[in-house]
DNA sequence: GATTATTGAATATGATCATATTATTAAATT
DNA sequence: AATTTAATAATATGATCATATTCAATAATC
C-alpha cells in the first residue's frame, strides 16, 4: 500500500520556516527588533508555537535575545564576519566535495536550472530571487553530501549573515555579483569533486569579501 | 555554558541550561526517549517553557524531533562521529590559538585548576566529575578567544557527543583517558598560540579516537 | 537645564485548559 | 498463531489568560 505522505507540520515549524527563510532572503534588517506578537502575526500561529519558533532562531544566530526581554536581528560587527568566514571556508567546501561525489545527474540539471535563476535575477535586479536561488543552489549540493551536522551549520551561518545582504547588494549593486557557479556545474559534471571544492570556495570568497568591504567601509 | 548569570534568568533558559548541562555531562543516554512532562518535572518549569527549552536544544543538536511528535537522545552514528570530528577539528583549535592570545594568567590559573580536578576524577574514576571538568577546562580557553559564533558551534558539537561518553568510558574505563591537557598548559604559559592550538588538537583527536573505537566496535 | 521619579502602554512570561495525535493494550477476526 | 481492529492512556499541541517586566513619555525635583 502506497503510504501517504500527511506534510501536516506543527505551527511552530512552519513558523520557524517561514521567519527562517524571511531572514535568509533579506526581509529584515539588521538591528530590526522582534516581537512575539509580530511573529504571531506574519505567521498566524498562536502564541506558543510562535515562541518555540523565536528560541529555535536564537539558537541558531538568526535572532539575538538581549537580555532586557527584548529580541532583534543581529547585526553583523566586522569581527562576526571574520568568525563566520573562517567556519564557512571550513565547513562548506567540505560539503560541496563530498556533494559531488554523491550527486546525482538529475540534480546537477536542477542545478544549471538554479543557476539560470541566479543570472537572471542579476540581470534584472531583483535581489530576493538572486538570494534565493542562490541559496537553493548551494544547499542543493550540500543536501547531496548526506552530512546533516554539516549542513545544519552551514544553514546557521548563512542565516547569520542573511539580512545584511540586501544592504550590501543595494550599496554595490546586482551588477558587481559575477556569476561563480558555472565553475561548480562544469566541476560536478567532470565528477571532479576537488575542484568542485575549489569553485564553492571561490563562490564564497567572493561574496564574503564584498560584505566584508561594506562592513569595513561602513566602521567607525 | 556560561550564559550571563542575570538577576533572575527566564524559566525556559534556566531549564535549557539544566537538561543542556544534564546531557553534556552524562546523565542522558543516546536513544533515551524524551517527553515535555518529563523536562517539566526535572526543570519545575512550565510547560511552555519547558518546550521552548527543548526547541532550543533541538536546533543545537542536543535532542532530536522524531516526526512522529516524539523526542529523543540522539544516537551517535559512526558518520555523524565523522562529520563532528571534521567540524571539531576545524573549529576548536582555532578558538584554542585566539584564546591564547588573549588569555590572562589568572584564567591559566584556573585552567591548571581543572586540569587537577580531571585528574582526580579519572583516578577516582568519576566519569561525571571529569566530563564537567573537562568541559569547562576547554570552555575556559574559548570563551577567552571572545569568537562566539565559533564558541556557540563548538557547544553544539560537544553536546551531540556527550550522550555518549558514559557508555564509551564505561567501556574502556577512566584509566585509559591519558591527560593531554599538561601540555597546553605549557603552552599557554609560554604564551605559544601555535602550540596550544596543536595540544587542544592532540587532545581532541585522542577522544574521538576513543569514540570511534567503540563505535566500530558496536558496528554490525 | 539636567537629572530623577512616576505613570501607563506595550510586551514577555508562565500557567491552565481543551483538543488532536499517537502509542499501547486488549479484543476480534482470519 | 498471526494479523487486524477497536478502545484506552499518554502525550503533544495550540489557544487563552493573568501576571510581571520593561520601555517611553511625562512630571517633579535638584
Amino acid at each position: 500500500m502506497v503510504e501517504q505522505v500527511k506534510e501536516k507540520l506543527p505551527e511552530h515549524q512552519a513558523a520557524y520556516q517561514k521567519i527562517r527563510d524571511q531572514i535568509l532572503f533579506g526581509d529584515y534588517s539588521p538591528g530590526q527588533p522582534i516581537t512575539i506578537s509580530g511573529v504571531v502575526e506574519q505567521t498566524g500561529a498562536g502564541v506558543t508555537p510562535a515562541r518555540e519558533a523565536i528560541r529555535r532562531l536564537c539558537a541558531e544566530g538568526a535572532l539575538e535575545m538581549l537580555g532586557n526581554r527584548r529580541l532583534q536581528v543581529p547585526q553583523l560587527t566586522l569581527s562576526k564576519l571574520e568568525e563566520i568566514k573562517f567556519a564557512r571556508l571550513a565547513i562548506e567546501p567540505e560539503l560541496a566535495r563530498v556533494g559531488a561525489l554523491k550527486i546525482s545527474e538529475k540534480q546537477i540539471d536542477m542545478m544549471e536550472s538554479l543557476d539560470g535563476k541566479v543570472n537572471k535575477a542579476i540581470a534584472t535586479g531583483d535581489i530576493k530571487k538572486y538570494l534565493s536561488a542562490n541559496f537553493e543552489f548551494h544547499f542543493l549540493l550540500y543536501q547531496a553530501a548526506e552530512l546533516n551536522v554539516l549542513k545544519e551549520i552551514a544553514l546557521s551561518l548563512w542565516q547569520r549573515i542573511g539580512p545584511s545582504l540586501p544592504i550590501v547588494c543595494g550599496r554595490f549593486g546586482t551588477s558587481n555579483l559575477l556569476d561563480q557557479h558555472s565553475e561548480t556545474i562544469k566541476a560536478l559534471r567532470a565528477g571532479d569533486a576537488e575542484a568542485t571544492s575549489v569553485a564553492i570556495r571561490e563562490d564564497l570568497c567572493q561574496g564574503l569579501c564584498l560584505i566584508e568591504q561594506y562592513l569595513l567601509a561602513h566602521a567607525k
